[in-house]
DNA sequence: AGTTTTTTCAAACAAACGTTTTAATCAATA
DNA sequence: TATTGATTAAAACGTTTGTTTGAAAAAACT
């Protein structure tokens, strides 16, 4: 198998991105146990084997659909990492920088189409639930460093906190983040129509402000132990 | 079937007891659709049709399971709320008090014992997670109201402020607490050692304080939109 | 054009699923 | 002790699961 922008390999290309599109949607919405590949090969108007065929296995499938999502988006946080460390001429970041930078690229993929909305926030949601043994490997593989570097980047700019605080409330603010994300379908329902669902931004807007105060009153509060 | 305190029903008890706490167990490791009859017999050393014949399908005993664990819990909750409420002389409550009285109770369910320690967290999480419909159904049945009286308790706490930012914020509150519960037990993996993995409380302690400061200060902020 | 490679499809595979059946076992009362 | 009702157990039910097969179709290349 060839993989080039040659017309025919576009061709060929449709039936797997299908079969991809369909895994993110019913992964979303049913997670890996309640996503079969008849399902997906239905919804993606495929056939069972063709499934199996360009991909090899279920687990290969729903891995190769996940690395598609997440990589852009960890690429895209370095990206303002990076751009917020040169635009500034100060020696560290400010925490809110730091937790824009960590948060917005999701609100951008997740806005990126109308269709991927909710699919991409529930999706990402559930690779943080889900305790199949690949998606915890995959959290290592795509995860684990990102969190080193926002954890390292965090301890620059609050000199003299406790490293374990500093663990403690960016494991908060990223619960926070996670949780958001999984609960945004439901934010219609919970309001009972006081917020629009598809107000993607100033959800996000909202969130980045959220964990950074939460954050910033935490590390500086003295707890009890 | 007669249920009361008598040694037989006791005797009787024990495998349906066992066979909650299985189904318990394995419905917050696995979820709803990884949770299979036969794994939950297994667990509890008990037949597939036991499972059956106690609770009828594997729809109701799950329900079953959901009910006897949360309940409890909100009942603590709204205990704790009437609490601040009478011993305050003030006129209304702190945010802290309100969110302390919606999180507390969840942490002394977790800590009651050691072995429903991370399962409780997960399992609640999962109830936020899971889309299948009974869980849906069951969402609105133990929750919707719980939260109806959150929603007016921080409405009556903090006037001026219009409702739609209200919700917004408890629903980023709730979602922080749900996150943070579903993460507990990744917290260990993820600070590589530097946090210990079983201490509730102080776990506790910071996600109210940071739910009411990230409450607080998104509350009173202008937002573009 | 003919040939080769890649992709699709219907059908079938064994395994696992929730549930039901039927008989055996248990505890308790008469 | 005999009898009754509640509980357990083994086996089988019909579906649905992920995966494989082998032939047909499509595309690519010479």
């Amino acid at each position: 198998m060839i993989i080039n922008e040659t017309q025919t390999t576009k061709h060929k290309q449709t039936t797997r991105k299908r079969l991809i599109e369909a895994t993110a949607r019913l992964f979303a919405q049913h997670g890996y146990n309640g996503l079969t590949m008849r399902s997906v090969a239905e919804e993606a108007r495929a056939n069972i084997a063709a499934a199996n065929y360009h991909f090899g296995s279920k687990d290969a499938m729903v891995l190769e659909m996940l690395r598609e999502r997440v990589q852009p988006i960890n690429h895209r946080r370095l990206e303002l990492l990076n751009q917020a460390r040169n635009h500034n001429s100060v020696k560290h970041l400010s925490t809110y920088e730091i937790f824009h930078s960590l948060i917005f690229p999701l609100g951008e993929e997740i806005a990126k189409n109308a269709k991927s909305r909710c699919s991409l926030a529930q999706l990402i949601a559930r690779t943080f639930t889900e305790p199949v043994q690949f998606i915890e490997k995959m959290h290592h593989q795509f995860f684990s460093q990102i969190a080193d570097t926002y954890y390292r980047e965090l301890a620059l700019s609050h000199p003299g906190i406790p490293s374990k605080e500093i663990y403690w409330h960016l494991h908060l603010a990223v619960s926070s983040m996670l949780g958001a994300l999984a609960q945004h379908r439901r934010l219609y329902d919970f309001t009972q129509g006081n917020c629009e669902e598809n107000e993607v931004f100033p959800l996000i807007e909202r969130l980045i402000h959220f964990v950074t105060h939460g954050f910033e009153q935490g590390i500086n509060h003295k707890f009890d132990q």
